[in-house]
DNA sequence: GTGAAAGCGCTAACAG
DNA sequence: CTGTTAGCGCTTTCAC
């Protein structure tokens, strides 16, 4: 029976014939409230269609109970699950995903403005390129930041972050045993701070297997990219024996370029890993062996994460690193 | 050099030495103030690190500024780049996404609650199932709401919807090229709007063609199903000629399945078909033959219906149907 | 347990 | 063009 117009908790009372406070009493949990109050409350607002007013709400507690999730348009193709997982672990703490999309770093400047003038509570970055002087300025207005992907073990940030350490370096493993000769290294783009640190991952830990012959391609994370740099490489090299890429679609890429183009066989003349486990990345034409990400757990912790900053402002920057699962596919040969 | 506690607007005309209505409405665009006290106050702002508060802004103008974006969780594959358009395009038009996810159709009551609460300018339901009562009571409520690829002819609905119609009706065309003898029609879920509709639309279409032999089956739209439904029909029935799937996702499932499973030649000895032209239904492995959605241009439609009807909340209700593009892959035979 | 009253930070008439 | 004033709808002391 809702009016046209809103209707307001005054209202409300005066219909109950309570004061205008019992009214906002009753909706609020955990406020004592007689029982023979709150049921006549009750009843009017519902007979009323009365909700209360979220926005003055969060005028007069300066909480909106709104985070800040901003998604760089580069984030990776697994972001829909990270989203949706943030979207449903925020929803059961009663906190609502106020989205922003972030195309270029420039973008950034603006939107902290945004952020700020919507007084949110905290902001998650979803692969999102953040310099330490915009994460210094949300800190100034204290608002806290978590960078969901991201590991920047130097900065005073707070961070959550799959272990590319070990992934990689299972990753390796599972190629070094067939002591691959020639090693190619598909980099996600230079200004993307996740496929640096892969990279980098990836070629100490290569290093360190004593690894000889490594080179390295760079790519932008699409499948095409993975396509172009094989492509390219071939001509001029021969076929490596490894690829290493930064992520799946990479890695799916370049298996479609070797067999199709080049009659390669993977993975018998050519092993290739991924990271991420995306969906498609186990699809039967592909079975990329690569890591898969521990997506729920990794929004579980930046949640948690971002949640005690929002309740002590003064906690000390965290990190958590997760483990990711090896997935076994076929896309490495088996000595 | 902000401070610690929040600035407001009272805090920075007492520092220029002017009327706080002269710095709201320095912040207001389009608002006659002189060149000098702009200034001054933008100056003073800036020192004093003031950004306007949206949240007492929303509360006055009693419009939040806030657009409510329902992804259902059975959402297709392309909803991250819809989503992404979604909150672009809406950011250039000064409003923001409040994202809610949607588990199952329960939700939905508990969510029309929230969104109430949030005094939201609009909805934007993404693939979820509105019932059309549930419609009503946004209406009643004065709260806008366009549906995402949905096309409800009967309903006094804002719909936004891919031209199903003429899209399978080429796809259709495409295989009718060959003479198929059997049709597999493997549609959504039941419960999915979308899927019903363009099962029901493949159906009506076939026996115009007079295709005579045509069975459905029921998929979930996901990869697994396409590969589970078609493994499951194989073992009583011979492989269809043709298989329309309801989505790229299960078409691939499908091939897969096909060919890895079966050893059925695709296209050769079976044809299969999508709909969406999702990113990976342009691989190599699978090059589906499927209708693009236009992605752009469906958000583009739906923000402006949405933005006309919160202009001016009596203008009937309006759907548009946009034409996607037939994708001509390398999954139905050439005759 | 309940009501009165004082704001939260801003916008929007309204005079001047 | 500028300042004064009155709220937006709610939460939250504070008496009763």
């Amino acid at each position: 029976m809702a009016n046209n117009k809103k209707v307001t908790s005054y209202d409300v009372a005066r219909e109950a014939g309570v004061s205008q406070s019992a009214v906002s009493r009753v909706f609020r949990p955990g406020l004592s409230v007689s029982q023979k109050t709150r049921d006549k409350v009750m009843a009017t607002a519902n007979r009323m269609g009365y909700r209360p007013n979220a926005i003055a709400r969060m005028l007069i507690t300066k909480q909106s109970g709104m985070v800040a999730v901003i998604v760089s348009s580069r984030a990776n193709v697994n972001y829909p699950e990270v989203l949706s997982q943030v979207s449903k672990q925020l929803a059961a703490r009663n906190k609502r995903v106020l989205l922003f999309t972030l195309d270029d770093a420039e973008g950034l400047d603006d939107l902290f403005e945004q952020i700020c003038t919507f007084q949110v509570d905290g902001v998650i970055a979803l692969a999102a390129h953040f310099e330490s002087d915009k994460l210094a300025q949300f800190e100034e207005h204290n608002i806290p930041v978590v960078l969901y992907n991201r590991n920047v073990p130097g900065a005073m940030a707070n961070t959550v972050c799959c272990n590319h350490e070990l992934g990689i370096k299972q990753l390796i493993m599972e190629l070094e045993k067939n002591n691959p000769k020639n090693y190619l290294v598909l980099s996600g783009p230079k200004d993307s701070d996740v496929a640096n640190e892969r990279r980098e991952i990836a070629l100490s830990l290569l290093k360190e297997f004593g690894a000889e012959n490594v080179s390295i391609l760079y790519g932008d994370y699409s499948y095409q990219s993975g396509r172009d740099c094989l492509a390219k490489w071939l001509k001029k090299h021969p076929t490596p024996d490894a690829v290493i890429c930064s992520n799946d679609t990479m890695a799916i890429g370049v298996i479609d370029q070797a067999r199709e183009s080049h009659s390669i066989n993977v993975p018998n003349d050519m092993s290739v890993v991924g990271f991420d486990g995306i969906t498609s990345s186990a699809w039967q034409s592909y079975q990329v062996t690569t890591i898969k990400q521990p997506v729920e757990k990794l929004v579980k912790a930046s949640i948690e994460i971002l949640l005690e900053h929002v309740e002590n402002p003064d906690s000390p920057p965290e990190s958590r690193v997760l483990t990711g699962a090896l997935i076994e596919g076929n896309s490495v040969k088996r000595p």
